[in-house]
RNA sequence: GGUCCGUUCGUCUAACGGUUAGGACGCCAGGUUUUCAUCCUGGUAAUAGGGGUUCGAUUCCCCUACGGACUACCA
């Protein structure tokens, strides 16, 4: 069987929510019951993005919750870099090959040019303003071009974006570990950047490249995903590379109403929605943690890997080695789950009075 | 709007065609505790609706409703 290999990759835009730390952790599971390895990424291709600090609370957080990775930034391993900002030369000579095979394209459109198309597209009463099949004839890209001008604003150095040239009336399939087969007509793709004008990939882009160069075996990662894996499994198939097997895992929800649970419900409703205080450089608002809020790492993992995965049998008490003997994919639910504080403070009760 | 995913007590969930639909949190009641908390005991409460398939549907299929995600040169 093959090495099992997965991966926690996220963006360090902010503290890692509790959302992303029960990610990290079933993808930690997965790995040390397979005897496989657990990798930490830093997908940090939007420099926009970039929060000062974002990188080491995540780290500082596994750490602290016991999810020990075998590889990764702060730690290295056989694939380094592990950032994807130091991996950037990477990146482009895979979008120029996928070009050079009629497989994606050069387009100049301006954010205005853009705008301009969608607006267009509402007004005929379509909803649905994709630059695709049925728009991309009317923009400015290499399709539209002729060879020698498309050469001439490469060479003048005007800005410019690689597009994937999605294919007409392809289906696509999705086999999923916790979903099953998830069919999707590729004709509802629209053709993603993936390379973008500041010389950084896209996410799609990125996250394909790194996850084969670094053999990853399983993508775990959570259902908001779902609508991009078609475009992945495609990326995969026009590399000639075999897709790793995913595995989309169901959201954490709203304690009330509706929605995914979102930073704005810890202050709302009072409880921490991360795992260690979090003090924004920017603004100096700080939010709460669970570590500070006197929360044992035993319990906040505990109620976590609960939330979404169930052994099947009545116990609820698990340690992290209990946890890795028991988990199991066909165990993890298809459904959001509501984070309910309440249970938590149960749980660090229970382990707090051992 | 479109695409995709989902739907068992208030919440997290078990039951992979046959159970009095089980457990936990919460809540309520009683007991223990000098008091509060803890703890113990008991109770409360669910298969979204409608069609099928079947001897028999929580379980399989379809429709409806509802919820969610996605729909960026963000991940």
């Amino acid at each position: 069987m093959k090495e099992v290999r997965v991966r926690f990759a996220p963006s360090p835009t902010g503290p890692l929510h509790i959302g992303g730390v029960r990610t990290a952790l079933y993808n930690y599971l997965f790995a040390r019951l397979h005897h496989g390895k657990f990798l930490l990424r830093i997908e940090d291709t939007d420099q926009s993005r970039f929060v000062p600090g974002a990188e080491e609370y995540i780290i500082e957080a596994l750490n602290w919750c016991g999810i020990h990775y075998d590889e990764g930034v702060g730690k290295g391993g056989p694939y380094a870099p592990y950032r994807q900002s130091e991996r950037k030369e990477i990146y482009k000579q895979y979008a120029e090959q996928l070009i050079t095979e009629g497989k994606a394209y050069y387009a100049f459109d301006t954010p205005e040019d853009l705008d301009k198309m969608r607006e267009r597209i509402k007004d005929k009463g379509n909803a649905m303003a994709q630059y695709d099949a049925f728009t991309r004839g009317q923009m400015v890209n290499s399709l539209t071009l002729s060879a020698l001008e498309t050469q001439q604003r490469l060479n003048s150095g005007e800005p410019y974006v690689i597009r994937i040239l999605i294919p007409e009336n392809e289906e696509i399939v999705v086999n999923d570990l916790i979903r099953g087969k998830v069919m999707v007509d590729s004709s509802r793709l629209d053709d993603k950047v993936l390379f973008k004008s500041d010389g950084m990939p896209t996410y799609h882009l990125a996250n394909i490249v790194d996850d084969h160069l670094m053999k990853i075996s399983h993508v775990i990662r959570g259902e908001e995903w779902l609508p991009s894996a078609p475009l992945h499994i495609l990326l995969y198939n026009y590399f000639g590379w075999e897709p790793p097997v995913f595995a989309h895992l169901p959201l954490l929800l709203k304690p009330d109403g509706n929605g995914k649970l979102s930073k704005r419900d810890g202050d709302r409703l009072g409880f921490p929605v991360f795992p260690l205080r979090w003090t924004d450089p920017s603004t100096g608002e700080v939010s709460s943690g669970y570590r500070e809020a006197g929360y044992l790492p035993e319990a906040f993992i505990n109620m976590l890997a609960l939330l979404g995965w169930n052994p099947g049998t009545e116990q609820e008490i698990f340690s992290m080695q209990e946890l890795i003997q028991a988990f199991s994919m066909e165990k993890v639910g298809k459904s959001g789950s509501k984070f309910d504080p309440e249970k938590a403070k149960w749980f660090n009760h229970f382990y707090l009075s051992q």
